[in-house]
DNA sequence: ATGCAGTTGCAACACATTTGCAATAAGAAG
DNA sequence: CTTCTTATTGCAAATGTGTTGCAACTGCAT
């Protein structure tokens, strides 16, 4: 919903307070986060916004990416496939289900899930700080009810 | 409470069951595994096998923790350190909670969330694979009750 | 004791990410 | 609008974890 254009804005707000520079390669990743709607890698990134602006370095990439997370605009993930993953955290908490098969990525969140992992922390004499809950499933039939006959 | 020598003739017998072979190196590293109570990473396994046998190579720990996940015979965790840490499966299925403080790993186990993701999983159209849970926690000082006066 | 695979050590390689450094460019000041 | 300070960039080289080709070696079945 919120507008591409704030959503920048806001990014530069931010940085500008932290005493940093609101760069051209800066402004530009921060847009291709902005529309991504999925959780594009360091070279993911890199692909799209070097299409811009192909003076571009992959080093700036991960040097913003840094910069970005420190700033908390946006959130870093690992999958199980290794590399890092960013999406703009301009969004409420959520968790990451992966589709086994295709390796798309859904996002849901469940406040129940939460209360419990907390629950669970508390009994075992901790305070939670942060999760990480990532469910690997793979696609059920519409049709299909329950294991297959 | 399995002694080491029982686990490690188990690892062997399935090894032997594969057409794979009991060497040295893998009866070396099965015995750093089984004697473990911690989650090692490869580095840390083969530090802990150098000291017994200093012709054991890096590769051969990489290589065999490879082949004794493919025969189930441990379980392989890479928590937010990026690194792949080990463990011996001969126990039941569990997650972890890692202390932001010390990095100590402790492990526990709730059918309630387990259930609970089996849910989640299934409301958004899929069949639960396997998950991976992190809770990062810090720990409470006996006294203090909750969140702090 | 013998022979055939499965294994090993080593060095080279692969890949994601980081970093040293000289050149460049934000943006505050005049 | 020019100047100056220094954050930032591009590039190449370096890291760090994990993998792999290959020749030598060794389980272990016979």
């Amino acid at each position: 919903m919120t507008g591409v254009e704030q959503r920048v804005a806001g990014f530069e707000g931010q940085l500008r307070d932290a005493g940093l520079r609101m760069t051209q390669q800066r402004r530009l990743i921060l847009r291709v986060l902005a529309e991504a709607d999925d959780h594009p890698d360091a070279k993911g990134i890199f692909t799209r916004a070097f299409a811009v602006d192909p003076t571009l370095s992959l080093s700036t990439v991960y040097r913003t990416m840094k910069v970005l997370e420190t700033q908390g605009a946006i959130e870093r993930h690992a999958f199980e496939d290794g590399v890092s993953r960013y999406e703009h955290a301009d969004q409420e908490h959520h968790d990451h289900l992966i589709d086994v098969e295709s390796g798309e990525v859904i996002e849901f969140s469940s406040d129940a899930i939460e209360e419990l992992q907390r629950r669970i922390a508390a009994e075992l004499g901790y305070e939670l700080v942060r999760h990480r809950l990532e469910l690997y499933g793979r696609k059920k039939r519409p049709g299909a009810r329950g294991k297959k006959a």
